[in-house]
DNA sequence: TTCAAAAATGTTAGCGCTAACATTTTAGTG
DNA sequence: CACTAAAATGTTAGCGCTAACATTTTTGAA
C-alpha cells in the first residue's frame, strides 16, 4: 500500500545523495547552475529511492497551480475525451487543475455571457475547442475579459490568445490531391458550417489540388453542409443525383462522410468500386462505418498538450507583468488510408 | 487579473470574522463541533470575501491527495469523454489527481501485466470502465495486486473493489417492453459480445420483455453481434433476410443499431414506418445517425462522479487499516425516445 | 600565486492548510 | 452557586517544496 509509509521526499533524495535539498529542487526543475557530476549524483538518488515529486507541494511552494477549464459546447465528444487525455496528462505533469466547463452554444447571448462570467474570477486561463473557439460573442468576452486563452482551430484570437490547430488548406489540398493521384477528376465536395472558419481553409486547399491537378473547378460539384450527419445525407444526395455524379467526394467531417457512405448505399453504389468518400477529422465514427474512411488525422491529444503549455506560458506571463502573446502553433496532421478509396470506375 | 493579487486564504476569513484559522477549517471541512451563529459568521465572511480553498494546500495538509487513475482500452471514446467530464468534476472538488492510462486489450497476457504494474506503485486506486471491466486478466491483475479498485458495469469485483453501473436486465426489459407497448410482436435482437458480462444481462431482459408481452422467444430472431458496426451489419443482414422479418430490433449498442438502420436504408425499409430501431448506450452516434435512435442512457458522467467518490472512501479506508469494501451502486437510466421508433407497419 | 567575478551550493522562511493537542467556554449536576 | 464533563474554539507545528538571499567553491585573468 503505497498511502500508508510515507513517501519518499525532496529531503530524503537530498540526504541520501550528501547535498542540500535545494539542490535536489534545482535538479528535478530547470537542471540548470548544477554541476554534471553532482547532478549525476542526484539524479542517480532518484532512481534509487524512485522519488516523485510532490505536485501539492510544489504548486503550494511555487504558486503556481494554475486551473484550467476546457470549454465546450461540442456535442462530438469524440473529439473531447482526445482533447482531455491530452490536456490530463500535461496538466497533471505539472500540477495544474482542470475542468471541463460547458458553454451551450446555442444558449442565449445572455446565457452565454452568465457562464463564461462565473469563469473569469474562478479559472486561471481557458482553452476553447471547435466550434466555440469560432464563437464570436465567446471570443469577444474572452478577449474583453483579458483572461489567457488558447483556442483550438478557429480564427487567430486577439488579446491574451494563442491558436493551436493544423493547417487545414493544406490537409484539405493533400487529400484531395491523394484522390486525384487515384484517378479522380470529378470530385465532389460538401462544405462544412459557414460560420467557421476550417470551412474556408478546407474549400480553398479542396481548390487549390483541383488547380493542381489541371481539373477545372465545378460549382455543380459543390454541395452546403452544416457538419451534422443529416446535412451530409442531403448535401451526398444531391451530388449523387445529378447527371454526371462525381467518381470521389470530399466531405468536409466524418459525420457527412459517413453519410455520404449512407446515400450510396441507398443508391446501389459500391464504395469504393463505385464512389470513393474521404472525410475530416478521424473521429471514431469513421473507424465504425464500413467500409473505414480514408480521413484527416489531427493530432488532438497532442494538440490539447500544447494548449496546456501554452496557456501556462501565457498566464506565467501575464502573473509576471510581461506582455502575453504566444505564438500560433501549427501541428502535424497524417492522413489515415482507409478503405472508403479506390481507383475510380474504369467506365468513368 | 486574479493572479496578480494574493487569493484570499483562510486567515483572511478568519479575520475578517473574528474566529480562529481553525475554526474556519472545522466549517468548510466537516461542519461539526462549530456553533451554528460561529458558522453562519463564518459562511457569511466566506460568502463576502469570495474565498475559495487552496486545494493544493489541503491535499499537502491533509495528507490526502489520491493519485486516480482511469483506465481505458476503449476505442468508442465517446464513453470515455463523458465518463472523464463526471470524474474530472468530482476530482478536482477534492483536489485529487486523475489520470488516464491506456490499457491495450488486445496486447498479450504479459503487455497487460506490465502496463498495470506500473500503475500499481504509482497510483493509489484505478477506475475501470468496460470493456476492460470484463477483462478476466485486468481484474485478476488489480484483484492480486490488492489496489483499491472501482469497476464500471462488468461483473462484480472481488478484493478491494467496487462496482458502479445501471441495470442492465431491468433496462434491455424497459426498452423492449416499450416496443411491445408500441404493437410490434416479432422483435429481433441483436446480441452483444459474449463475454461481456452486459450482454448476457440484455437478453435475459429482452427475453423477460417478451414473456411480460405474452410473446413466446424464437431463436430465429436472434442474431449474434459484437458491439461493432461491422458485426452488426451482418446480424442485421441476417434478420431483415428472413421470409418473415422482424418490425422491431433491437441492438444491444447503438453502433450495432445504426448499422441495422444502414441495412434497412440499404434493403429500401423506412424506418420507423417499416421497422423500428432501438439501440443502447446514447452514444454519440445514436443522435448522429438519421433517424435519430430510440435507446437507453446510461448517466455515466455520474458514474464517473460516484465512481471517483467510492474510490476515494476504498483508499481511506486501506489507509487507514479498515477493511475496505463499498457496495456495489445501481445508478438510474433513463429512454430516451428518438425517431428510429413508432407502430409497426398495418399489415405486419 | 592573488583576488575578484562567476558559478555552484546551502540556509532561511513560508506557501495555505490541517492534525493533534491545549485551552476556553458552555451546559448540566448536586 | 461551585464544579465538572462536554462542547467549542484556539495554538503549535509541520506537510513537501521552492523563492530569495547567503555562502562557499571554482575559475581565470592579472
Amino acid at each position: 500500500m503505497p498511502q500508508k509509509e510515507k513517501s519518499t521526499t525532496l529531503h530524503d533524495v537530498a540526504e541520501h545523495a550528501g547535498v542540500s535539498p535545494m539542490t535536489v529542487s534545482r535538479v528535478i526543475n530547470g537542471e540548470t547552475k548544477v554541476r554534471d557530476a553532482t547532478k549525476a549524483r542526484v539524479l542517480k538518488s532518484i532512481e534509487t529511492l524512485n522519488y516523485k515529486p510532490n505536485l501539492s507541494a510544489r504548486a503550494l511552494a511555487g504558486n503556481r497551480a494554475y486551473k484550467v477549464a476546457l470549454l465546450y459546447g461540442n456535442p462530438s465528444a469524440s473529439y473531447l475525451s482526445e482533447l482531455l487525455v491530452g490536456a490530463l496528462e500535461e496538466i497533471s505533469r505539472h500540477g495544474h487543475q482542470l475542468l471541463v466547463h460547458k458553454v451551450s452554444e446555442k444558449a442565449s447571448e445572455k446565457k452565454v455571457r452568465e457562464s463564461l462570467t462565473a469563469l473569469v474570477g474562478e479559472y486561471d486561463g481557458v482553452i476553447v475547442p471547435p466550434p466555440l473557439s469560432d464563437h464570436a460573442s465567446v471570443r469577444a468576452f474572452l478577449s474583453k475579459a483579458d483572461i489567457p486563452a488558447v483556442f483550438l482551430s478557429g480564427r487567430d484570437g486577439g488579446g491574451r490568445s494563442c491558436k493551436i490547430c493544423i493547417d487545414d488548406y493544406e490537409a484539405a489540398r493533400d487529400i484531395t490531391s491523394y484522390l486525384i493521384e487515384l484517378g479522380h477528376r470529378r470530385i465532389g465536395f460538401i462544405k462544412g458550417n459557414a460560420n467557421q472558419f476550417s470551412t474556408g481553409e478546407r474549400l480553398r486547399g479542396y481548390k487549390a489540388a483541383l488547380a493542381e491537378g489541371g481539373i477545372s473547378y465545378d460549382k455543380a460539384l459543390v454541395a452546403a453542409g452544416l457538419f451534422t450527419y443529416a446535412s451530409g445525407l442531403k448535401a451526398a444526395g444531391k451530388l449523387l443525383s445529378t447527371d454526371l455524379p462525381p467518381t470521389g467526394i470530399f466531405a468536409s467531417n466524418d459525420d457527412m462522410a459517413a453519410a455520404t457512405l449512407a446515400v450510396a448505399a441507398s443508391k446501389g453504389l459500391a464504395v469504393p468500386d463505385d464512389l470513393s468518400v474521404v472525410g475530416f477529422d478521424d473521429s471514431p465514427l469513421a473507424s465504425t462505418v464500413f467500409p473505414r474512411l480514408t480521413t484527416v488525422k489531427q493530432p488532438l491529444a497532442e494538440m490539447a498538450a500544447e494548449a496546456v503549455k501554452s496557456l501556462a506560458g501565457l498566464i506565467g506571463a501575464v502573473a509576471g507583468g510581461k506582455a502575453a502573446r504566444a505564438e500560433p502553433a501549427f501541428m502535424t496532421y497524417s492522413i489515415v488510408h482507409g478503405a472508403s478509396t479506390g481507383a475510380p470506375p474504369p467506365q468513368a
